[in-house]
DNA sequence: CTGAAAGCGCTTACAG
DNA sequence: CTGAAAGCGCTTACAG
């Protein structure tokens, strides 16, 4: 069990643990040839300081925090590569966290083994909100609108995701239209549905109460409510659209299972422009919703909050991409 | 900026920090009094423990480090829920590093701010593995096969993969094969192609040396190579084996350009099990290697190495997913 | 049961 | 340019 310290350096290369703190960390106040000779040393050594030493004493930690409720489904995973690429330009590590829904997150975020914290997803209370923002934690939010003097948000315009889905069925001739909803709490169904429904009330074409299915972002909750809605012969609507690709997914598939096409008898749009909708047949319409630029944005954002910049809200436009899942009404 | 430290906690609550440690800690020296008197204080003040101070002084840091190259593509996402689901179970933090090739990858493993490791991918020299040995960090490696003392490998059965693949497309009849191969310095690539070659030559069947193409495991890749052998007007071969499923459905798109039908005209297996595999049309055979279980052995024999036992090398079998994209030789 | 003190490994003013 | 010393926040024997 080979612990080396600073001090077996400092012993070593017969010098002072100052001179190896100072040679190690390239302060240019030490001899060249002191440094080269401490370096030589601690190479030998295989030394390798001590992060908690270190940060104990030290301002900041050149680490950022990414907190992730999940990392499966390929939702996150290229977002964390593209957030880890520019945490590595500027100069920091990234420590990615699975938060625990049960734990509380605010410990982790003021731990100090951070600099800055980008939270895919996290529940914090107001309090926890207060506190974080008496801590001046630079910490971006991607989960929920909010901004402080430490904290920003870089989020998808969900509003406009579904103002744009609704728009476009309605461009498409389609008057009656459904919704397959994501996750009651989370900020993106919602906001995406207020959009939705927003955009069908100002074109003054009703929405039926019952056309509020459930999908929760999964392929297997949006079958099982589709094919509950069939089972239950409610009248077939025009269109359709999901909060998210796999959802659409899902509906597609008890549609399959009623014979019904698309999108001969029915259209389907869906949202995020998930790897899989260029390998399904049809091709699935989608709105894309960006999802490595909003990495980029947070990181860049984050960046500039840890230089000392005020926080700010920032909204991702998407656009649709047009494959073969939607017909002109006939 | 309040920066709360037990010795706030201590002078606010009227006793010494040993004793706030002791209460906060569980440790049940003391009375239960004293113990609720400063649990309350520390909550009033929103005292967060530093972990670098604790982690500096304790023992054991209750982290493990999960070190991966990427996390894109959906490959890993699953796999480090997975993992983090029984950390947690045996109480322990998980920390996910994306692992940059061109930094040394054993200053953060010996960081000390981790009990243990799990490697789904880390460029590591002899004299790393060494350094490592010596360490005694309990460490298990996921990309190839090694065994020490503090460390293991649970790895996929590659070469029996490979074996397995073969095996199918002869008992369909195929006798003129291809293989799709990887990456040159990959383990599973070697490995899955070693078992292929040898099962066909056991099987005293003939592998055309142009009929080994190089996928890289990505959709494109393979999609080029086909494309090219197609184009330069090699004979059709009767079944292909791709070393994974990615670089199978670019192999396909190559061969529909050229209209040549799957499996009606050619036989195509893959290798993973991806999601996409159920979604593709035709839905596409394949070996299900077991990602997620091979997560939790990994976890486990981590586990098992820190609580003292000592490293061995374990290898997960894979099976075949019949699907539609392999046919019998007419 | 409680507290004073040492020490974990490091950085950083401050002397010299 | 170099070193002695303080101190970061905590835990842990050790006295009392």
């Amino acid at each position: 069990m080979n612990k080396i310290t600073i001090k077996d350096v400092a012993r070593e290369a017969g010098v002072s643990i100052a001179t190896v703190s100072n040679a190690l960390n390239g302060s240019d106040v030490v001899l060249p040839k002191t440094r080269e000779h401490v370096l030589d040393v601690a190479q030998r050594l295989n030394y390798i300081p001590n992060v908690n030493g270190r940060q104990l004493r030290a301002a900041q930690t050149r680490n950022i925090g990414l907190f992730v409720s999940s990392m499966a489904g390929s939702y996150y995973g290229d977002m964390a590569d593209t957030i880890h690429y520019l945490c590595k330009k500027y100069g920091y590590e990234l420590h990615i966290f699975i938060v625990d829904e049960e734990k509380p997150l605010l410990p982790t975020l003021r731990n100090q083994s951070i600099d800055g914290a980008i939270i895919l997803f996290g529940v914090l209370s107001e309090k926890d909100i207060r506190q974080l923002a008496l801590s001046r934690m630079p910490t971006v939010f991607m989960d929920h609108e909010i901004a402080e003097e430490n904290i920003s948000s870089v989020i998808y315009d969900s509003y406009g995701h579904g103002r744009m889905a609704a728009e476009y069925l309605l461009g498409l001739g389609h008057r009656d239209l459904m919704h397959i909803f994501g996750v009651s709490r989370n900020y993106d169904s919602i906001q995406r549905q207020a959009g939705f429904t927003d955009a069908l009330r100002d074109a003054g074409v009703a929405l039926r109460p019952e056309n509020i299915l459930i999908g929760r972002f999964e392929q297997s909750a949006a079958y099982r409510s589709m094919h509950r809605y069939l089972k239950e012969g409610y009248p077939l609507p025009d269109a359709v659209f999901a909060a998210n690709d796999l959802s659409a997914l899902g509906c597609i598939r008890a549609l399959r299972e009623y014979r019904i096409r698309v999108p001969e008898d029915i259209s389907i749009i869906g949202c995020d422009d998930h790897l899989l909708c260029s390998y399904v047949t049809p091709g699935l319409t989608t709105i894309r919703t960006h999802m490595n630029e909003l990495g980029v944005e947070a990181a860049r954002e984050l960046f500039r909050l840890i230089g000392g910049g005020t926080g700010s809200v920032q909204r991702l436009p998407g656009d649709i991409v047009v494959r073969h899942s939607c017909a002109m009404r006939t």
